[in-house]
DNA sequence: GTGGTTTGCGCC
DNA sequence: AAAGGGCGCAAACCAC
């Protein structure tokens, strides 16, 4: 595979290298550059540059599409956590640069002050050759390859999704919220409904002036009516038997929504029927993909019923049932675990495999193990399971005595935690208190660190999941611009959407389901471990996984 | 006033 | 019902 590094020259040029040869041409050249190299299999390359979301988005925006390339900034980031890779072949010139480099800010959110001047004119050529060595002298360069190619299609993937957007129904979403919240207020105002939720939780409690979102208000008015309360989260409120409880349960859960996927939000995220997030790949240190903006991993079950596929197309939305157990069970090679993976439910696997009595069970043992919970019911039923999945839990039970020791744990392709920093070790001087508060962070870290490979591991399964959806998708569509054929248009950690015209449902199911198998294979190698999807084809995402809920715990 | 932290709730 | 990991976001809160 041929590697083209693009970098940017002062004066909108853009400097072009690959095999010994370099070139020069205007920024404004480079999309009719680029679609002719891709327009052609054989001459098409890996394109390298040091930021998906500074080169993609002009080029979705010039209707051209990139099949592969390498991300250095993200790379980069990998390479230098990674415990299987020699930092010093990082170093050299402008590496200091690099180090710093923060991601490309969002097209809709120009920065207000130009980056430093330097930084964008690093030389992809020098980089590139860098990371190719560091890969290539480190004990785990074909993983931490895979990982690299990975991580950057993925970053395709963010820049099209961005670009394409979500397909939303704008007055759908407005019916939505003034059927619960009564006609949009003026600016600064509160909606009617939620003005008397607020007039009547301060009747009923007596206070006046009450705030309904102060802490302190609301516990001095729960302390006069003689509740004594901790906080005032949902959960502890509900316990408390108080007339004012109910309408302001009704007040929190209805101003949440106002206040975060309300009229303010739909002026800001959707624009044209689409709703257009902003994702920031390995966003969070385990790999998983974070937003910042739009709140695209968190938008609530309430409004999804707003996002609803262009006429003659259809949303074919996938998840991947249990994936992290999944990715437990082929990471730790335990044929017990992935014998109870074979088939749709995991949990009801291991019941019928005896080791527990109930799918409940199962489920409060495994994510105890993984979340590292010692008490209550689930860290009882840990102790049981232990003995039936020997493999997986001893591997869980080790990234949790690494980090407790605050080693460095790492995925199973080669991604490294971060590391603690430079006060882990030393001697506390202090009274026996600091003593008990070193031994809570060696435990916090240490619950870390055991979710950490398996979560950071799931995200790899995921990430070439996606990786090679997106070219399958592009291949089953014609021509065309990548929204007027088949794409993905949400992934969210453990579950994609991909809006497709009708006629092409069952076969972007498929694909969906070859994908699935093969990021398996790639990532687990030899070791079978089913990856099934419950897919949903519906006109509406809030339609999506009915079924599922239906039957579901 | 501003900026950073805490709290509570949404998602996986 | 809560417990354990990772996030984003909005408002309150607190220090400056």
């Amino acid at each position: 595979m041929t590697r083209v590094q693009l970098s940017r020259l002062p004066g909108e040029r853009v400097l072009i290298t690959g095999g010994g040869v370099e070139d020069q041409l205007d920024l404004a050249a480079l999309p009719a550059y680029v679609r002719a190299r891709e327009d052609d299999p054989a001459v098409a390359p890996r394109w390298v540059w040091d930021d998906t979301a500074r080169w993609y988005p002009p080029l979705l925006a010039a209707g051209v599409r990139v099949a592969r390339c390498h991300d250095l900034r993200l790379c980069r980031r990998v390479l230098r956590r990674a415990p299987a890779v020699d930092g010093r072949l990082l170093d050299g010139d402008e590496s200091a640069h690099w180090d710093r480099l923060g991601p490309a800010a969002a097209p809709a959110h120009p920065t207000l002050f130009a980056a430093d001047e330097t930084s964008e004119h690093l030389r992809a050529d020098l980089e590139d050759a860098r990371q190719l060595a560091a890969v290539a002298a480190s004990t785990e360069a074909t993983r931490l390859g895979l990982l690299l190619a990975a991580e950057s299609a993925g970053a395709l993937a963010a820049a099209e999704m961005t670009y394409a957007g979500v397909p939303w129904r704008t007055e759908l979403h407005e019916r939505l919220l003034t059927d619960l919240l009564g006609p949009r207020p003026l600016r600064d105002a509160l909606p009617p409904v939620l003005d008397e939720l607020v007039a009547e939780v301060r009747r009923t409690f007596g206070a006046p002036g009450l705030n309904p979102e102060s802490r302190t208000d609301l516990l001095d008015a729960l302390g006069r009516a003689g509740v004594d309360v901790p906080d005032i989260r949902a959960s502890t409120l509900r316990q408390v038997d108080h007339p004012a409880i109910e309408p302001l349960l009704r007040y929190k859960k209805l101003a949440h929504l106002f206040q975060t996927n309300g009229w303010t939000w739909l002026d800001e995220w959707v624009s044209g029927d689409r709703f257009r997030p902003s994702y920031q790949p390995a966003g969070s240190s385990t790999g998983r993909w974070s937003s910042n903006g739009g709140g695209a991993l968190s938008f609530p079950v309430q409004v999804r019923s707003a996002a609803v596929a262009d006429e003659g197309w259809v949303l074919v939305v996938a998840d991947v049932a249990q994936l992290e157990p999944r990715v437990l069970a082929g990471m730790s090679r335990d044929s017990a675990l992935a014998r109870a993976a074979q088939g749709a439910d995991l949990y009801q696997g291991m019941v019928a495999d005896g080791a527990v009595a109930t799918r409940q069970d199962a489920k409060l043992g495994l994510l105890g193990a993984m979340y590292g919970a010692t008490s209550g019911e689930s860290g009882r039923m840990v102790a049981g399971l232990t003995r039936r999945y020997p493999a997986a839990f001893a591997l869980v039970d080790e990234a949790a005595r690494a980090g407790e020791r605050g080693q460095v744990v790492r995925t199973l392709l080669g991604r490294g935690s971060p590391s603690l920093g430079g006060s882990w070790d030393e001697e506390p001087d202090g009274p026996p208190s600091d003593l008990q508060a070193l031994d809570r962070r060696r435990r916090a870290y240490g619950r870390f660190t055991r979710n950490f490979v398996v979560q950071g591991t799931g995200a790899e399964w995921a990430l070439c999941w996606i990786a090679d959806l997106r070219n399958r998708l592009w291949r089953l569509g014609g021509t065309g611009a990548i929204d007027r054929r088949p794409h993905l248009v949400l992934f969210l950690h453990d579950e994609v959407v991909v809006h497709a015209p009708a006629a092409l449902a069952d076969d972007v199911a498929a694909e969906l389901e070859q994908a699935a198998a093969g990021a398996g294979r790639l990532v687990f190698r030899d070791f079978a471990v089913d990856f099934p999807l419950s897919i949903s084809v519906v006109s509406s995402y809030g339609d999506a996984g009915k079924d599922k809920r239906k039957a579901g715990t």
